[in-house]
Formats: C-alpha cells, sequence, structure tokens
DNA sequence: CATGAATGAGACTTCATTCAT
DNA sequence: TATGAATGAAGTCTCATTCAT
C-alpha cells in the first residue's frame, strides 16, 4: 500500500548535475511530508499517528517537520486540501464547460474521481474525517468548508442539469447526489479498513464492476419514464 | 446522546422481587459496561475513550472495569460481539417467509434496518470499526466473519430472489447488494461524524427522505425494461 | 535553605501505629508538594522548575502531581496561596485589634512578617513573581488580587490610622506604605539571588539589624514635628 | 518598550563619511545584539528570550548571533557587562566633589539614579539578574563585585560625610544605605514586572511622588534632634 | 562573514493499567 | 469484590545550537 519508503530523495532523475541541494530538499520537503502524512493518517488514523513518524517517513526529523506546518492540525488540513480540494475545483469545470448528455457527465464525474481519489491513498481522507472529526472540533467545520459542501454543490448542479435539460426525472437533489456517491466513498472507506486488513472469505469487491453497475442502476433510475409507484 | 449517569439497568431477567440490591446491581455490570462503552467509543472513537469515563458512565469506579474486562481492547471486542451478534440472524427469516414482492422485501429489509440499526447508537459500531479496525488486526476477522458476510448474503439472496421470480434485470449480486445497502451505511456513518458536529452550511440530509429517495432510484433501477443503453 | 529532602515521610513521629496507609499518605500529599514546589520555585525560578523535579522531591512520580495539581501553573498558584494569603488576614485582625501606638503596630506588622514571610523560603515567591509573572499574564492577575493589592491595604490602613490619631504627620499613604515594605522585600529579594551564591566580599546584611535600623528612620521620618522643609 | 525594530546603531563612533554600508553595520553589529538583547531579556527573563528573537530584533539571523556570541549565557553576561560597567564610577566623583549639604547630596544621587537608571531599560537587568543568578553561578561573583560592592561604598560613603559633618545622626551605615536605596530599585523591579502587566485595581505608584515621599522620610529620620525613643 | 534549514534533547501533560486497602 | 491513588511510558511541541551553502 503506497510506495513503501519514499526512497531517500533525488537519485532518481539524474539530468545535468541535480545536487540534492539545502535548497532543492527545501522545495520537496511539503510534498514529501504531505506524502507521508497522508499514508500513516489513512493507516493509522489522525490521533494514531505521531508527529514523529512522519517526520521519519519523510526522512526528516522530528523538528523539521514543525518547521513547515505548525501543528498536527494544520499538517491534517495541508494535506486535505493539497489532496481533494484541488480535485473539486476541477469538477466545475467540467460540469460548466461538458458538452454531452448529463448521463455522460456523471459518468465522467464518477470515473475521474476514482481515478483519481477513489483508487488512491487520498481516499483514505474521508475514513480519518469521519472517525475522528468529533474529536477536533475545528477540522469539521474546514471540511464541511472544504470537502462536504463544494462535492455536494457539484454533483447537485450536475443532477440539476440532467433534470433541467429533460434528461432526468425530477428528483430531489441532495439525496440524489448522496445516492450517487456515498456508494463510492463507503467501497473506498472498506478498501481502507477491513479490506485493508488480511481477512479470509471476504471476496474483494471489484471496484470497476461496482461503479459499472453502480452507475447503472442509479442512471436508469432517473432516467425519465412514466411513473410505475413501486416504493414504500 | 443518553442521559448523562442513568444507570439503565433492568432490562435484563426480571427474576422475582426485582431487588435493586448489591447482588442484582453485579448481575447487572458487564451491560451496564457495555452499554456505556458503546456511547462513548461511538461517540469518540476507541483510542479517544478514557477507560475511566466508561467506568464513570456505568457508575462503577476504574478498578472494577478492569475487574470485568482485563483491557480497554477486550471491552471493544465485548462491545462489538454484544451489538452485532443479535442482529445477524432476524433478516434471514424475513427472506425466507416474505410472500410479496421482492421490490417490498428490499423496502421492509431497509426499512428495519434503519429503525433497529441505522438510526440508534449501534450503527455507530461501524464508525469505529472503519476507523480503527485497522489498529486491532485480529477485530478485522471476526467483524468480517460476524457481520459482513452476513449481510453480504443476506442482501444477495434477496436480489436473487427478485431475478428468479423475474422481477429484477439479471444484475451482479454482490455489486448491487452493496448499492443498495452503502447509502443507508454511509448515511449512518455520516450522522455519527460531521453530522454529530456544529458545522455551518451542512444542511443535515433528512434519512427518511434520503431513504426514499434510494429505494426509488434503485427499484426502478432494477426493473426489468427494455434497455437503453445509457451507462458507460 | 529548607529541609534537606523531605524525609521520606511519616518515619517520624511513631505515635500509636502511624501506619503510612493510602489513605495518610494522600492527606499529607498536597503539603508535601506544596513544599517541595516552593522550594524549587524559589531556587531555580517557575519556568526553570521542571514538573517531575517537583514530583521527585516530594517523593511522588510526575503522574500524582498532577493529580492533585492540573497543572504547573495552578500549583504555583496554590504555593502563593498557602504561603502569602493566609499571613495577610492574619494582619488584618492585627490592624483591627490593636490597642497600642501605631508606631508599635508598624513595627509589630513588619517584625511579623520578617519571621513569617521574610526569613523563610516564603519571601522567595516575590522573587519569582518578579522575575517571571511578565511570561504568565493570569498569575499577574492572580497575584495582584491575592497578595500586592490586600497587602498595600494592610499596610495602608495601618498608616491612616497613625494619622488620624495625630501620631504620624499626613503623608501619601499609598507611597509611604512602599517605602516601608520595599527594604524589606528587597532584602529577602537579595537573600534568594545573589546572597544565596557564595560570593566572596559582600558581606551578608544583619536582617535583625537592618529592620531595626530602617523602622528607626522610617518611624522618625513619620513623627509629627514642625516642618523644616529638608527635602528637594 | 521601544519601536519594534528600528535597528539603532548610529550613536556609535562617527568616523568620518558616515557610511551605513556593510563595513559599517559590521562594526555595530556588537552593540546592536547588545542593545535587542537588554530589552528582550528584560521583557521576557533570560530563560524565556529566545536567540532568535534576539537576532531578528538586531536585524540578522540566528547563526550571525552565534558568530559573535558563543552561547545564549555568554551573550546574557555581555549584556550585564556592558550596560553596568560604565555606570559604576560616576557617583563616586559627585561625593568627592559635592559642596552642598549631605542631605542634597542624598537628593542628587537618588535622583541621577533614577533618571540614568531607574527609569531606563538598564533597571531591568537587575530583575534579571535577581531571577536567574542561581542558575549562572559564575555571574553572582561578578555582580558582587561590579555591581553591589561600589554602589554600597558609594552610598555609603555620601552617608559617613553626613554623619562627619554633624549634619546626621550616627545611624549604622550599611543598613542606612540599604534603606535608602531599596525602595528605589524596588519600584524599578516592579515597574518591569508586574507593572508592566495589565493588571486590574493596582494603581501604578507614581514614581516622583515616591522618590519625594521616601526621601522626605528618611532624610526626616537622618537629622539629628533630640531623640524620642518611638521603635523597638 | 552571513544565512536559515535542520536537529534532537527535553518540557508539560495524559491515561491505561496496577495494586494496597 | 470494589476502590481510587499511584505509576510511567508516550505524545505534542519548543528551541538552543550546528553547519552546508
Amino acid at each position: 500500500m503506497s510506495p513503501p519508503r519514499a526512497t531517500e530523495r533525488a537519485s532518481s532523475t539524474p539530468r545535468t548535475e541535480e545536487l540534492p541541494s539545502r535548497q532543492r530538499r527545501k522545495e520537496a520537503r511539503p510534498q514529501e511530508l504531505l506524502d507521508a502524512a497522508l499514508t500513516l493518517f489513512v493507516e493509522k488514523g489522525f490521533a494514531a499517528t505521531r508527529a514523529e513518524e512522519v517526520a521519519q517517513r519523510a526522512g526528516v526529523s522530528k523538528g523539521t517537520l514543525y518547521l513547515y506546518y505548525p501543528s498536527k492540525e494544520e499538517l491534517f488540513k495541508a494535506v486535505v486540501r493539497h489532496n481533494l480540494a484541488a480535485l473539486i475545483a476541477e469538477g466545475k469545470e467540467a460540469v460548466a464547460q461538458f458538452e454531452a448528455s448529463t448521463a455522460d457527465l456523471l459518468v465522467y464525474l464518477m470515473m475521474t474521481w476514482w481515478q483519481r481519489v477513489g483508487s488512491t491513498p487520498a481516499s483514505g481522507i474521508h475514513k480519518v474525517v469521519i472517525a475522528e472529526v468529533r474529536n477536533f472540533p475545528d477540522l469539521a467545520q474546514f471540511y464541511a468548508d472544504e470537502v462536504i459542501v463544494p462535492a455536494d454543490q457539484l454533483f447537485c448542479s450536475a443532477i440539476e442539469r440532467g433534470i433541467t435539460r429533460g434528461e432526468f426525472r425530477a428528483v430531489p437533489l441532495h439525496e440524489a447526489a448522496h445516492a450517487l456517491m456515498a456508494p463510492m466513498i463507503f467501497l473506498a472507506l472498506h478498501r481502507h479498513s477491513v479490506g485493508a486488513c488480511p481477512v479470509q472469505g471476504c471476496g474483494t469487491l471489484d471496484p470497476e464492476a461496482m461503479l459499472r453497475t453502480h452507475l447503472d442502476l442509479v442512471l436508469r433510475g432517473l432516467e425519465v419514464r412514466e411513473p410505475n409507484g413501486a416504493q414504500a
């Protein structure tokens, strides 16, 4: 799970002279620390990850970590911003510029999310937040502002587009957005918890198949048809 | 999340005379400790819950807790076993005996789950397990055996019934079961984490509406109709 | 300076059976911790005294200290209350009930202060406060409320008594009180700083002689006489 | 307590051309560092002053500070030496050359001290020394030799002059000198500690009034008069 | 000379666990 | 059994000092 140890920097690309100088190292530090922090936060949780561990994994000392991030909490916020906030902004572009059908737009958004977040360590951030946000109240507001609200808006606006253009039935936006995202997030959650443990008999769901089946179900459910009153 | 102290024995065996004496209390202890532990583990997570808090909430001293459970970890395991063991078999009966349409069966199963688990503190166990199972590897197998596999089988068999009886399209069972359950579990998760924090601008989803919308979407998606190639 | 090491409790007074039981030890703890803390705070200052040192000197572990005082700052406040606040209250009584001349009252107050505070480790508290109060803002208000203001009132009321009864000239109260106390406090300060170091050639002032000379000068200065314009 | 940054060189040797060049600054460095250190040591104490803060205030980097002073302790010693050395000899001249009454001489000495030391940051050195000399044993002897003994001699010789010339009663010299100086030093101490904190209800003493009242009291106490046995 | 990135010992405080009573 | 006083390992964060550039 994740590159083994973040190979002690810069012995890879040997173009020109590439001295691993103070300067170069300083510039690479934030990224290295963020990567190490993401891996460990996802693996052990926020509270259970020791600052020193993060530093060690990034190849620096405890003090150096605090040179870049003033507290463990700020480090976590930086991880969230770096790994999730950027992607959400991208999604907004996609919705604004998309030309094809809304069904295709949703497929595109979901696929992109899976490739860029769901299938990467970044999806573990959801696990950490769900697990520990109640113990760190200012993280709750931060996460709501930076992730939940924007992501919700993104999907709501896509669904609304479908309704407006007559492609979808009129469904409650927030609820539908939730129904759309939840299975994928839950899948990611699972992969970072029980799925990451060596358990027997719990055949890992194939994410690609899962994604296909889920989209198939929900997109059909959204289609405009004559109603047939099938629910409670 | 429940009256602060209110020692809540008395749901146990009402043996003649109802003495709330020392004897009585002694027998109720494990139950009281388990209840207190459930509440606190759900609220704060496993690592962040202090043993003394559990003891206080159960109305005993710190030392007494260790008389019943040799460590906090064992207490946690006991909580998981106690709260999930009972909830497993019930659904199987329902599937076996159900007479009406499979859509109705799924509605029934979902509603029941929400009433009995999703909307109660017990659903918080999912949160705790997801969050901390990687730090307690032996819990993983236990949880997979006792919860994940049986629940999956339950929903797969229900969906299969629908397909067999010609009510549903042929869809991949596991994936469909996941798509069915995940939004509800995720909703419960959310209610125990960000939803429990006083965050601004994150309008809480109404669970009933959510459940209706979700079932509406998925059941329509499962219906047998002429295909119209809308998915990836 | 103060008993060498707080001999590992209770092997002294052997009346009846004197078991150093949990209970007895618990009762003696606050006093033992306060004594240890006073000694170390005076010797090394507040910030430079480690919590663990205080605990060790009191014969307990680090954790035990925090069982009795929730932080180093609260420990310090307790030391101040225990060693200074009580004495000031006593002084108020004395002023209220004193029968003889006000000169005698001032002599009594000063002597008492010297015996109970000035000549004991307690006077070192002044050193600590003067040195570090700017780094611990809430200690400043605490100390002003609990020590400075009451002590000032005490001496002002005594001087005012002398003026009212026609024994003293009319002098500014606060300034005169300061002139009265400052040399004694300063003497105590000196004894806890340079005076506590093994310096050559700095013949230690005899406190008793100092006190006598000081009172002689100031009380004469307070006497009612015909003015003779001797000052700047 | 002085403009926040305002690199305050330029009081040094105005060698031809007044170049504020690198050369110029380099020579001013020690002075600037000493000034910055004085201000910060007085404000926060020795231990609580961070080396980097001193460097910043002097407009150089942390490393540069260590180029001039090998450790924070050595910096502290340099500050003490630099700020007190100059102030020692001046008073001796005054005593030797003074023509008027000894009362006037004492008034003059006290006023001068207040203007040149008491009311300036330099008086804060007393606070720092009193507070931390026990943690830096070798400073004690230095301070006694360079400050305490000379100052004591100065005032003793002035008082002795008064007695010799029949202006003052015969009083113990050292004790009287202490009674004379202590309130003023203590006032300075106070101004650098509690007096510098925003505490309620601790009306700041007016130094001028304090000085007047104090001299009034002590000079009257020193006057030659028929005794009237008012003291202990 | 000057810089500032990096280090790591060490401070305060918490809490699971033990054990004398 | 039940208690709660006591322990001490462990965690976050600070800062004097070093050294490559």
